[in-house]
DNA sequence: GTCTATAGCTGGATAGAC
DNA sequence: GTCTATCCAGCTATAGAC
């Protein structure tokens, strides 16, 4: 599978962009069918391509799934990281999972893909995982400003926010039911796990530079 | 479709038996190949019978699907609705979560069935799904038990609930590393969603016979 | 790299005898 | 109700010319 690596400049990134047409065609079918309804046929005709020309690009049809998810997890770790407007270690919290459940509401299949894992035969590798985990990373960053270190309250930090986006997309898409509750969950979380050192406007302790990124 | 009602005893009793075997075959066959796995031909196998006597019993593989679900959720109302031990009405509520977990850790397959819904064209029919909503109203009833009424935080309480179990199986299969935090989760819950009055161990208002059935 | 053509398989569902 | 036999549609993936 290795080139020469010299002649690598432009025809490399020919190569890539032509992946990435085919992996931006995926996400439109998949918007349209469901995440189950992606067959090679349908995507190499909306791709312009005939379907044996998919192989050329991708060995099989789960490594397509593997990119199109490491596409979204890019996106999902990019999202997550960009700039907060606040400094506040609680509003950050709350502006996270804020942010969290937009990015998640706004795109069903790719949260299907990213978070509910329900193609048949399909596991993400672990470089499309990656960014995934680095964004997971923010949160324990975040946590640690309100104070709060321990993994276990991570673990509900986690398993609280996920649920209320889960309880969302499930049973009101489209709606706001459980996400109008996230403020009330960080007050909750807080309370409770927050030591009573850290309540008051108490700064955090230092934190290594581009900790969020 | 209808037929003499007055032959109905016997034959119908022969008839629901032996769609009870397939569906049982069908459980067999998913805990093996998992839910997207099923095929009559390997259910016929299963249950000793040729592909087409299937539709004997059944209209489409989605009908299979939609009496494995049935059973499934009667199955989850039948559990949840056992007598329990305590009194208390916050351990109740405790025991509650215990149990939901335990019945969702226990059998993947009929897990994800049940409150994942990722089978591709698959949707439960109303009279499938009612045995769910009856559990789902135990809940509602057990918090008010401890005083809690405000219905959103019965939304709070199950994407609390749901969120710890989903992390469970998703992300610690076979383990307890959020299943673990069920006590904290109540604990928390409740120092946030009581109020003050039903804090000590005043009694809750009167509540309906059966009410938990 | 791209195409046409097609292999090879599996799936759900049906026909018709018994 | 149950069977054998089969249909037909869909899929992934490959072969081989260009």
């Amino acid at each position: 599978m290795i080139k020469k690596t010299e002649t690598s400049g432009w025809r490399q990134a020919r190569r890539r962009s032509a992946r990435d047409a085919i992996v931006e065609a995926a996400w439109a079918l998949v918007r349209e069918e469901g995440l189950a309804g992606l067959s090679l046929r349908d995507l190499a005709r909306r791709a312009g391509i005939s379907p044996p020309t998919v192989y050329a690009y991708f060995d099989s049809k789960n490594a397509i799934y593997d990119a199109m998810f490491g596409a979204a997890a890019a996106q999902f770790a990019g999202r997550m990281a960009e700039p907060y407007a606040c400094e506040d270690p609680r509003e950050l919290l709350a502006a996270g999972a804020r942010r969290f459940a937009a990015f998640c509401t706004s795109d069903l299949e790719r949260y299907q893909l990213l978070f509910q894992r329900c193609v048949p035969g399909f596991e993400p590798s672990p470089q499309s995982y990656a960014p995934a985990l680095r964004a997971l990373g923010g949160a324990r960053e975040v946590l640690a400003l309100n104070g709060i270190t321990d993994a276990r309250y991570l673990d509900l930090w986690t398993a609280l926010i996920t649920g209320l986006v889960s309880q969302q997309v499930s049973n009101d898409p489209g709606g706001g039911r459980w996400t109008a509750l996230i403020e009330e969950s960080v007050a909750m979380f807080l309370a409770h796990c927050q030591p009573a050192a850290a309540r008051p406007s108490a700064p955090g302790p230092a934190w290594p530079e581009g900790a969020l990124s």
